[in-house]
DNA sequence: GATGAATGAGTCTTCATTCAT
DNA sequence: AATGAATGAAGACTCATTCAT
């Protein structure tokens, strides 16, 4: 017995991840993801219970690394707004550096598979990134809103406008991010 | 000869809808599909040349609609920011009530499939919801950046909001749609 | 109601004997058919059965083509070598004129569904040719077998060595087939 | 791992020869072959990429064999005359003991997917057979012609006036095959 | 742990044929 | 007579998964 092989679970990761890029929900299957992985198709099966497993299990490791990349350098004491653009300037990194996880995090937070789970850990993990806008709230500097919809006027707009600039290249070329920022911030600014 | 009933071309694109947001492009078949809009599957490839044919074509029915829907009773010469809160609020109806329209357009606008297709139809149907961004830019009311960034940050906000409360029932509740409007005027006003 | 067009028939019999050369029992439909003949497929079963009826019909044209060219120019009281080199010849110049009918026939000939077809029409049709071979016989110009095995001596070779040349183009370049009737001479003669 | 079970592929072979030989091209299918072999009609993905493939490989394996066949006992020494007569002789004990072979061997031949394919493997086991041949015609002992159309007058013939037998079991009847052999070498003698 | 073999169920698509006009 | 519409059955092939090694 060979004791389990991390690079392969981490092969197995980025194949789903890029294949679905590729290829897209409609298309992928098992075999294709081994075989892009370079593992046998069995041993997917050793690694998780199943195909749907698989792919919530690609999600959560995905939405952990970039909840963990989003709250980097948050001081609780930090002003609300030095804090909400460290926030965005902080998504923004992520996905520049990993181009792939935009559009697999897209189609599959869109997925009904995926939109079923509820996952307490991820919350939690978001829960310090709500509590920045919950006391801009609180300190009046923030609109009177729930907190969640206030980030998603963060969230959202980056998300999509990086998503269209990678789709087609030449799309809001040149754009500066840190006036996306100022958007976000006046759109969410009491 | 018998004539082509168009009564089936229509159940199979709201079938296809349906299916596509209770089950998802992972899990979607022509077989299904032909199941649930009530006709043969052979049939469906009188109307369609093939599966990827057929979900362009539902696609481009479906932002074709939502267009639509977004120019209406926009006049050209009235104040851009009362031209502004209109589109918002046409999309916002729109999905109101064609809640499925909602889901289908995310995972099919991510797909691969439909992300490779540039219908210059589309693009043409959009042109005078973007012609209200450049007259504000023009008039100096809105931020100087392209008429597309703008128009996003109030499309893209709007549809994300929805589809959370479509997704999860309980969140954004009693969510008053008019601030969320003020919100992208803020967002985008210089 | 419009007079039988006998074109269309043809058209039909053509496409058949053409598709078979391209594509081979295997891959041949009705539908391909019709498009290749430019008529609907439904037409094909006004004149047709079913798809074997077809078949065997466009068989037997072929072959009753075949058997009309081979007999002409035969007087019954030519000498027998002389009439056994025009029927190779009238066969040779026949598959000459119509290459597409050997790679037809011999697709057909050794399909089970035209194999279980015994047409006493098309029987009839070579009878004249055996006499031919029965008076060499009697005459004791030709060795004492059946007359259908000498004349098999003289169809298969010229059939295959043709279709050999059809095949690759190169092969047996330059032949004459002169020299081919002589050895079927040869191999029948006493 | 299981190991690959070569009986399966056997079976494959055998099936699909058998079967070709009751329906014909127009009518067999994979999943026929697969239940005649009693294996999945999966497994036959295993064992050949496509159908296409699939044939090519049936096609050469009975090709090599009958090659094998008829090279048995061949000395390079011995007259010519007593070398062609051991070709015939041993073709048709080939396709005496193998009578499947024959429709199958005909079939394949003339279906446009089997021409297209030109094997070397396969020229290369007839070139010794064809050495015979040209022996022959080098001591003026055979017509002055391609040793593949001398060779030709001996395989044709057999091969069809068998395929004849086979078809209609009373034509020919007790016939002497040692006076076929006669003919075909009375044919290519000089 | 790892994998090729194996398969029943499912994929998309085409088929032969009938129907309505 | 002629044909596009319509479809159930079947086509080739792939899938997710399990098994044996």
């Amino acid at each position: 017995m060979r004791p389990r092989d991390d690079g392969k679970k981490e092969a197995i990761f980025t194949a789903t991840i890029d294949l679905l890029n590729e290829i897209g929900f409609a298309n992928i299957s098992i075999s294709k993801i081994a075989k892009a992985a370079g593992v046998s198709a069995s041993t997917i099966y050793i690694y998780f219970e199943n195909k749907e497993d698989m792919f919530k299990k690609v999600y959560l490791d995905v939405k952990k690394k970039m909840g963990e990349a989003m709250k980097e350098g948050l001081a609780a004491d930090a002003p609300v707004k030095k804090s909400v653009f460290k926030i965005c300037r902080n998504l923004l990194n992520f996905i520049g550096q990993h181009e792939n996880y935009l559009l697999f995090l897209e189609q599959s937070s869109n997925s009904p598979l995926i939109a079923a789970m509820h996952d307490e850990e991820i919350s939690q993990l978001f829960r310090p990134l709500l509590a920045v806008f919950e006391k801009g709230v609180k300190e009046k500097i923030l609109k009177r809103l729930p907190a969640a919809l206030l980030m998603g006027f963060c969230y959202f707009p980056i998300m999509q406008i990086r998503k269209e600039q990678c789709k087609s290249q030449n799309s809001f070329e040149g754009l500066d991010y840190e006036k996306v920022f100022e958007m976000c911030w006046d759109a969410i600014k009491a």
